[in-house]
DNA sequence: TTGTCAATTGTCAGACGCTGACATTAGCCT
DNA sequence: AGGCTAATGTCAGCGTCTGACAATTGACAA
């Protein structure tokens, strides 16, 4: 028997799998809590404790009661930038956004549900518009995102995200969008990741004719 | 002698003038920590210490240790607001936020000097905008405005908010440029209500030819 | 297998934000 | 002057968050 090499399994070893399932646990527990008896209402103590660990651990997870909140989105935004910056120069910029949007949010339902059922995701989606101290950190999140994206857009066409400012105006549009349509999904019924989908593209379609010029070519 | 009646001198009784000294005279005392020291590092005991009255006082004030950082802003909101709902509606749209820009700035600057130097409101400003906490409550203040905002205006025009979405673009926009206004100022070196007032104008005057169109006449 | 090293966690103490309850003080009004 | 009420102080306590130290547990090599 390999006892030996015990597999060196999908994700590293012992140690970070049970990382991975302790934060999961967290995530899981905490959104369960705020979405059943609201954010306010909802103790770090209990989150804790309905994982079975102590309070300090928590906050070696997370930096604070917030975050956890935000944790989901945390990870769709990552594999969202990832994607970003892996599309092709040649794409014009609207383009690699909404292409990015897409695949994100392809392969990230899978990512999604090994986590939390997308349901619950959307439970929370509603619970942090709802809540005053999540509406800030979320506004305050969403423009430090804006900025990057806009960091990024500016690199691809080699302009100055200073000097220009186009990348920050079609990136203020395009996400001005995105967040309606993550709007208009929270509140509807159809909580599946293909329903947003489908509405992010839609709404984008929108916008594609009126700010897609082309940046590069003369005219 | 008329010691019965002793003056009802410009602002209401003792009591009255009391409350609104200690008010100023936190707020006074807190941006004045908070610009020399940091937000975070200063704590509500040290401000309620600086001006002789309890902590519990303090939170009688104000609800946060937040909310003492943004009540210049909200005189200056509140001002403007009343004066956007008395502007007459034969103005348009834009015309009425400008002009009520204009005279809220006007004698803002005098009430705000009675409260603080501008220079201080200037440095809360900047110090506003450097630290996380305050961001985020910054722009959920910002985005409630707004939204105050444009229900005055889509009143004004005899539009339903919910289902015309011009009154939510015109004031999406023109805060846009307010807010920029506001930072070009607070980055620059002059902190005189004259320098945001004529800023303002120029920055108001790129957007009026844009955006300013006639709602009204079938045009 | 066992022992060493390093990472993870728990426990404890304490600072700070914030609130309710109750006693005390001080302006107001007859 | 004296009663009424609003403003303040004091006290106790909950919840968030952090540093320090001890205990546990996985990793890795002898």
């Amino acid at each position: 028997m390999a006892t030996s090499t015990p597999q060196t399994s999908p994700v590293g070893g012992l140690r970070e799998r049970k990382k991975q399932r302790t934060r999961d646990a967290l995530i899981r527990a905490a959104l369960e809590l705020f979405t059943e008896q609201g954010y306010e209402e909802t103790t770090v103590d209990e989150i804790a404790e309905a994982v079975d660990v102590s309070q300090r651990t928590y906050f070696r997870y997370f930096a604070n009661k917030e975050d956890v909140a935000f944790a989901v989105q945390e990870m769709v935004e990552a594999r969202f930038l990832e994607e970003l910056t892996a599309r092709p120069a040649a794409e014009d910029p609207l383009t690699a956004l909404r292409s990015a949007v897409m695949v994100a949010w392809d392969d990230i339902g899978s990512a999604i549900e090994s986590v939390i059922p997308v349901e619950l995701h959307m439970r929370t989606y509603r619970m942090i518009e709802s809540t005053p101290t999540l509406v800030a950190s979320h506004l305050r999140r969403s423009s430090e995102l804006e900025e990057r994206i806009a960091g990024l857009i500016a690199r691809r066409e080699g302009l100055d995200v200073e000097a220009d400012p186009r990348p920050r105006v079609l990136v203020a549009a395009f996400c001005g969008v995105m967040r309606v349509a993550g709007k208009v999904w929270g509140e509807g019924p159809d909580c599946s990741v293909a329903s947003i989908r489908e509405l992010t593209q839609s709404y984008l379609d929108h916008i594609q004719p009126a700010i897609g010029g082309d940046w590069r070519s003369a005219r």
